[in-house]
DNA sequence: GTGATAAATGTAAGCGCTTACATTCAATCT
DNA sequence: AGATTGAATGTAAGCGCTTACATTTATCAC
């Protein structure tokens, strides 16, 4: 194994790190193809403007040496990470975690890759790790929501950093945004919840402070009931963060309301299936007694009993439209203006006629 | 070709890119704070090497001009990124998600940044996104059991990459790991199951092939059934990925054994509640006709009704016990040496007495 | 063939940081 | 005072890659 090393003024030993292990190098692959660097870094980023004929020897000593770029390296050189940041409120339940995963497959495709962090719903701490993943290099971002401090957005944008929201949708084109629209999503499940004849609702919501999205759910709601004629202001309104617990310890309060709502809706699955429990275990029958409603429509959903009728949103889609739309930003292609990702209503078990039983008002 | 300019006095003008904007770099901050870059870099990295009037000046400086070191600089010239790479089977259920967001808390107490890649579950795969880290140059690894081929290990073993083995847990001493015994868990439940009478018994499984964990609990279940003088040939094993729609459908095939089994347990909790859906559906009682057990305690096993007994495994502790570690041996210390974590049994209302109807066995 | 043009390859200048080593400086000792 | 010492700081050599630009080689019209 004598290599030729023609010009070798390379006089550097290469100094092996602490155990003796040293990675090739781009150096390395150079030298046992007989070619530059250059060349082969080309071969690596842009094998069109390569020879086959060189291109195919300088893959098989690729090959032959394992050698794998240095991340830092070429972050450095080329100024780009391939690398997208997303910043999602939670990891611990499944709400974002179908969309997640198909943001990162159709990222992998473009050869991009993720790095997750999450605010747990908290905006200070949002602003923290966006602040972590664009030291750490990503090229892009993918946002939750439209609601954050105005000054987040100036500083991505002061620093051209492109970024997309998702998981929400509105006419605000200041923002490239994939998502669906809440109001609307939310309006036509309320809208159904009043054909089955109901008229005391109320919701379960996250906190709307800060959330765009709980806001705009809620805001639905109260459409819905006055489109209904009814008196919005009679909606009783619970806040609580997203969690089982809190949705039964809601649906408790609220089943001791006078009048006793007939229906509840609720701003995610995780609170619904928290409020059915709540009014299965108050020996409540649901939907006999009471209806609930979720949205999200996770895995969960289907399970309980008896199973959730929600709003089904397409995460998949949704995370797949958002990478697109990413690769594309990075191409510096334009910002892509699709309308709304369409949801629509999972009509299970947990919505029923209200129940015609005279209420308790009047006593 | 002479290219005897030696010295070649800094007259570069800074570049901007794309639109005009460019980072403050280590340099700025210096000439800013009349000082050196090696200084700036030393309050940065080791504050104590520093006068604290020298310290104070250069941090306000940084603070004013909005410097942030370029992660890709500091990759390359200090060869490392503080990045710790992850390779769980799934990001999709709830299983590894508590878990690593307490490896993630604790990580970044250190100063360490995670990224997470999925396998779904195969082996091919996850040796991919092992070289997807490693190139992206994570310091050292988190992996899920002990199985994966030979090669990687020794790939690991020759680059000199720390990693550390999690959610399982054997004498082995070959590899660091922060686990539970799988086979003593399962153990105790399945004598816990032979407990309240049941003779009849079956598992649902994940495929056990590449996947030692799943073996574990599955052997402990045949172990446990020798035990007891009963033959664990006859416990009859269903293997399929793990999902609510593959426990409800191996359920069924269980359920049409003769004699019917009246304790099933499952590898883990999402195939439990599945079994359980799929039981009810078919007009069983559970726990009164047939029992079902799960593992690993996650969200779901408190809300399904019957709630579901289960193994519960400290996926908070073991992720932060993980994340120490690796922060150790980042830091050149020894491997700690503690023994596996303890699970515990969770009693519910899913395990019951087995049914004392006489079995169809013998007509 | 010749020259012009395009395609393939090579050369080498950085990218922004860390760190070994050199230098300066102040405190302490003789 | 001068010598000694250790802490604080500065100098500058890379880290491994990309890419603008220079050079070589292939292609083609005539």
């Amino acid at each position: 194994m004598e290599q030729s090393r023609k010009t070798a003024p390379r006089t550097r030993e290469r100094t092996p790190k602490r155990n003796g292990i040293t990675q090739p190098t781009l150096q390395d692959v150079a030298d046992a193809a007989g070619v530059s660097t250059a060349t082969v870094s080309r071969c690596l980023n842009s094998p069109e403007q390569v020879t086959v004929r060189t291109r195919d020897r300088v893959l098989s000593v690729v090959k032959k040496l394992g050698y794998a770029p240095n991340f830092g390296a070429r972050a450095l050189a080329a100024k780009r990470t391939n690398t997208i940041g997303a910043i999602i409120p939670t990891m611990e339940n499944a709400i974002f975690a179908r969309g997640l995963q198909a943001f990162q497959e159709e990222l992998a495709k473009h050869g991009l890759t993720l790095l997750v962090a999450s605010s747990s719903y908290r905006p200070d701490l949002e602003e923290d790790q966006i602040r972590t993943l664009l030291a750490r290099g990503a090229d892009a971002l993918l946002l939750i929501g439209f609601e954050r401090s105005a000054s987040v957005y100036a500083q991505l944008e002061q620093r051209g950093t492109p970024y997309v929201i998702s998981w929400s949708q509105k006419e605000d084109r200041r923002h490239v945004a994939v998502g669906f629209n809440n109001h609307t999503a939310m309006k036509a499940l309320a809208a159904r919840v009043f054909d089955f004849g109901h008229e005391h609702i109320a919701v379960i919501s996250a906190p709307q402070a800060e959330n765009d999205r709980a806001r705009d759910r809620v805001q639905a709601v109260l459409d819905a009931t006055a489109e209904r004629g009814l008196d919005p202001q009679k909606v009783a309104v619970i806040e609580t963060p997203y969690s089982v617990e809190n949705g039964a310890e809601a649906m408790g309060e609220l089943l001791s309301l006078q009048p006793r709502p007939t229906a509840v809706l609720c701003g995610n699955d995780v609170l619904a299936v928290g409020a059915l429990g709540q009014a299965q275990s108050l020996g409540l029958s649901v939907p006999g007694d009471v209806s609930v409603t979720g949205f999200d429509d996770i895995e969960i959903a289907r399970i309980v009993r008896p199973a959730l009728t929600t709003v089904h949103v397409p995460h998949r889609e949704m995370g797949r439209q958002a990478a697109r739309a990413i690769a594309g930003l990075l191409k510096g292609e334009e910002a892509p203006v699709e309308g709304p990702l369409l949801t629509r209503i999972v009509e299970r078990d947990s919505l029923g006629p209200a129940p015609n039983t005279v209420l308790d008002r009047d006593n």
